[in-house]
DNA sequence: ACAAACGCTGAAGTTCACTCCAAGTCTACA
DNA sequence: TGTAGACTTGGAGTGAACTTCAGCGTTTGT
């Protein structure tokens, strides 16, 4: 059994965030104690690592939200767990396909200033040993 | 020269989007017809090409904003500029390492699910053959 | 037993990157 | 020359993902 606290320093989440993700039914009803402070268990951790994951892919919230309501449903909607992470997967690797071309170009741009600083800065010295 | 409506078709921004980045400060002030209508060069073709890399890679419009108004001052800026996009650019692998790992994850868990599903669809097949 | 620290809630506020609106202006073509 | 359709503006609105706030309840350590 965690508090929020520690909880939040595990995922990396503000605790505002795992209560947010809790408001929009990313993680289920986390178990409360008498006074009703949170109380999460290894479990708890273990779909947030799986929600970082999606969400770190680039996943929205709401999709998320939708995927755990199925895992939190059982065996019966595992069919569209996988087809919907395989949706997923494919999505993200055309994205990271894209992110290199552009990165590519950007790094095409860099080196294009990077000589043609050199070429600035050579002038620049140039001209000035040319009238001390 | 060509109107808001081509530059829109070529780039894959919305005429909306097209002034918005006008307004921001990405792109300089538009050239416009004695009428006001904005008149898009090649260079501004060019200069939206190097917007959609960054945006791509991740960078935000203000940081945009600030690298194009770099570019419009010209050569003295070199030097900043080379140190911008190089910051970007390892911030840019960082992330796609980042993202690779997630990724990676979210394929073992679709592993697993997928092989969860296989023995799931055998039960029932079998407790549905065992009693017909 | 009591204070300090931590946790709770609902609602409002923030930032980002658009997106839409209304009401008027401009241009191309018949 | 008329008009359909594209273009203009400022400002308001949207949705996503938080973040902050106010005011109150709970827990922990001494």
């Amino acid at each position: 059994m965690y508090t929020i606290q520690e909880v939040s320093r595990k995922s990396g989440l503000s605790a505002h965030t795992l209560r947010y993700y809790e408001k929009e039914g990313l993680l289920r009803s986390v178990e409360r104690s008498h006074g009703g402070i949170r109380q999460y268990t290894d479990e708890d951790l273990e779909a947030l690592g799986l929600i970082c994951c999606l969400k770190n892919t680039g996943m929205s919230l709401q999709e998320i939200a939708r995927f755990m309501a199925l895992t939190r449903e059982g065996d019966q909607t595992l069919r569209e767990r996988v087809s919907l992470l395989e949706k997923h997967q494919k999505r993200v690797i055309a994205r990271m396909e894209e992110m290199q071309k552009h990165l590519d170009k950007v790094t095409w741009k860099l080196n294009f200033f990077s000589d043609k600083l050199q070429d600035y800065e050579q002038k620049k010295a140039e001209s000035a040993s040319a009238r001390p």
